[in-house]
DNA sequence: TATTGATCATGC
DNA sequence: GCATGATCAATA
């Protein structure tokens, strides 16, 4: 179906574009589908502990954009296992909800790909926990002012932020107090690219 | 042109 | 303010 036609069944008006109005795909299947967490800090689906993501791509099939996991713990020196992390617990079991990112196509006119549950086998969760140890541990050490996006080979840190004024409390390297921008772990594309495409290869 | 860094809307 | 939902737009 496209998203007018799912707008439609909620008696919801699809934006013109995106531009004001980033989360209206993601907001659109959770009133479809019942998510119920709002936006509290747990999965989207409390009982069933399932987190939906939807996911941009383009007409061959890619991820147009990076996907956001959640955001950055800063200010805490104590380092928390890989076990307990947000970004551990937000990843073990998601609805992917693929559907047309490209800009160019109306809104309405955009259509919604069979959505997939995918929790990480063993060898992505090896791999996200690498990025995550390497981020941790720079982030950790004081390190936020200058940790960049080309940080981690599929997991990164970016800002999320309303604006660039937005500002945080941190740690720095001396372990004094520092005001700094909020930021958030981000899914690189190459990483749900190769999710996407372990998924959708069994329906050929 | 892919990626990083910046930004927009809503709920509590 | 900080969590949720993300995409935009400048830069490398």
């Amino acid at each position: 179906m496209t998203l007018g036609e799912l707008a439609r069944a909620r008696d919801i008006e699809p934006p013109h574009d995106l531009r004001r109005h980033k989360g209206w795909v993601g907001q659109l299947f959770e009133r479809l589908l019942g998510a119920d967490a709002s936006s509290r800090d747990e999965p989207d689906f409390t009982a069933l502990g399932v987190e939906l993501k939807s996911l941009p791509v383009t007409e061959d099939g890619r991820p147009v954009e990076s996907t956001f996991v959640c955001t950055v713990p800063l200010g805490e020196l104590e380092a928390v296992p890989w076990e307990t992390s947000r970004v551990r617990r937000k990843l073990a079991r998601v609805l992917w909800v693929p559907f047309e990112g490209d800009p160019a196509i109306a809104v309405p006119m955009r259509r919604v790909g069979a959505p997939f549950l995918w929790s990480p086998s063993s060898l992505e969760e090896m791999a996200l926990r690498d990025d995550w140890e390497e981020l941790g541990g720079i982030i950790g050490a004081g390190g936020v002012e200058s940790l960049s996006a080309r940080v981690g080979r599929y997991l990164q840190v970016r800002p999320k932020a309303a604006n660039a004024r937005s500002r945080r409390r941190a740690i720095d390297d001396e372990g004094l107090i520092l005001s700094t921008l909020p930021k958030g772990f981000y899914l690189r594309t190459r990483f749900t690219a190769a999710v996407l495409a372990a998924n959708l290869h069994t329906r050929a």
